[in-house]
RNA sequence: GCGGCAUUAGCUCAGUCGGUAGAGCACUGGAUUGUGAUUCCAGGUGUCACCGGUUCGAUCCCGGUAUGUCGCCCCA
């Protein structure tokens, strides 16, 4: 193995196998977006560097040592590889107005970028589907995201996905609780690991998180920012919870929910499994309602959840899903001039009428390409000869029985017959 | 970014107490010079991840690097 000739560490390869079940998940995540009412958006991979800066936040671990930032050599210009989707869809959606007149409901799904170490189900190049509505104020359009997450994960055959939610209340009740809670592990600052202490006074809320046992008692007791939040967030959690409760959707609230992007407010959301190790969140979003401001553009209520591709697939991959390869209806053998060119004709024919279609390249014996023909899993094989290209013929074999009949047709013949005996084993099989 | 474990054929893996390596699957050809999946026969397709050290000799021992994996961290 070269080391030169290698792809970018972080940076996988997704070979046809599992592009063909990519494919199919795409399939099922784009008719169910569209149940809802989504509408495709496509962004660049590239934007400016201040655009995450100012949205995510400059202390946040993604900003500070994970984004793939570099200047443009010919122009000077600070860019970098997009490490989420919803920066760049606000940034467009001020850009051309999109939520100036109406509400808007958006999706896009695509490659993001974070210099991680890389991990099952963390890539440096990693895929999302993100979701965003941009317009909308009320509780109604989050629990109607988190719904929609409980009908995905069904349209997949996946189960044991839990909900967990929790509420970050406005900025200015968060700023107070965690003013508070500085104050109180200030108090208790002879537990504080060196984590809790780097992070004190950056992101204190995550050391609640802390999985050091030691601390974790200290952390029972500390401020919780339910108790700081006012009659309107609290309403507007509730809300979101009564549509969950009539849904019969089961979530845990989890006052320790924290994102670890600064934009959110209100209302946050994730969809974790214990299925796929220390990377267990599948899904996870939450309402910002500060970011289309405080981007520049006019104050807009906002809210929505991202999705990671590989950890769901490789979730789909785990619940024992498997990818049906693609078969052919036909594959075509063919050996001589004649038969060759009689063969491109019967193939392009067979086309015509909506078939699919693989004609053999490469020569070889009639044996060897038999062979191909049932490896390719084709439900027919067509065979042109020298006898079969004299009279404008084709031997019609079924391949998926054992010495499957066979039998002598026009080329133009083949589409008809091949479509017939198709729709009879469709009927059958119901 | 930190720590543990791993890396042998296209794939899944075995093996060599240090003497340059094997199985199954897959693949190619043949068993009827025009017919597959079954069966039989033949064929190894490999820098034993890379670089260096120890050694008469290293795929094996040691160090480094790369990549993967598990956990930490972080997060979708």
């Amino acid at each position: 193995m070269s080391q030169t000739l290698q792809a970018v560490r972080g940076m996988n390869d997704i070979l046809p196998d599992e592009a063909e079940f990519w494919e199919l998940f795409e399939d099922t995540v784009r008719s169910w977006l569209k149940a809802y009412g989504y509408r495709p958006i496509r962004l660049p991979i590239v934007e400016p560097t201040p655009l995450f800066k100012r949205a995510i936040g400059e202390v946040t671990d993604i900003v500070e040592k994970e984004m793939y930032s570099f200047i443009d050599s010919l122009n000077g210009e600070p860019l970098t590889l997009r490490p989420e989707g919803t920066a760049g869809c606000v940034r467009a959606a001020i850009q051309h107005n999109l939520a100036a007149q109406q509400p808007r409901r958006l999706y896009y799904l695509g490659q993001m970028f974070r210099h991680e170490r890389p991990q099952k189900g963390r890539y440096r190049q990693f895929h999302q589907v993100g979701v965003e509505a941009l317009g909308f104020a009320g509780p109604d359009i989050d629990a109607e995201m988190i719904l929609m997450g409980a009908r995905l994960w069904a349209d997949l055959g996946l189960d044991g996905i839990e909900l967990q939610i929790n509420s970050l209340g406005q900025p200015e009740e968060r700023a107070q609780h965690r003013a508070a809670l500085i104050a109180y592990f200030e108090e208790h600052a002879e537990l504080l690991d060196e984590d809790a202490k780097r992070r004190l006074y950056t992101n204190p809320l995550r050391i609640l998180d802390t999985k050091n046992p030691a601390l974790q008692d200290m952390c029972a007791a500390a401020p919780k920012l339910i108790d700081y939040l006012g009659d309107e967030s609290l309403a507007h959690f509730e809300g979101v919870q009564r549509v969950l409760r009539d849904a019969g959707i089961p979530y845990t609230i989890n006052p320790r929910l924290v994102r670890g992007l600064d934009y959110y407010n209100l209302t946050v959301f994730e969809w974790v499994t214990d299925k796929l190790g220390a990377q267990g969140t599948v899904c996870a979003g939450g309402r910002y309602d500060g970011l289309v401001g405080q981007l520049g553009g006019k104050a807009t209520p906002a809210c929505g959840f991202a999705m990671g591709v590989e950890r769901l697939i490789a979730l789909i991959r785990e619940s024992g899903g498997e990818p049906a390869a693609p078969a052919p209806d036909v594959y075509i053998v063919h050996q001589g001039d004649a038969a060759s060119r009689l063969a491109f004709r019967a193939a392009e024919g067979l086309r015509d009428q909506g078939l699919n279609v693989l004609l053999h390249c490469g020569g070889g014996s009639f044996k060897s390409q038999m062979k191909k023909a049932d490896g390719s899993g084709a439900t027919f094989a067509v065979v042109i000869g020298d006898d079969e290209a004299a009279t404008g013929e084709a031997q019609l074999k079924f391949l998926r029985e054992e010495g499957g009949a066979q039998r002598k047709l026009r080329v133009d013949d083949l589409a008809g017959a091949i479509i017939e005996q198709l729709i009879d084993s469709e009927d059958e099989e119901e």
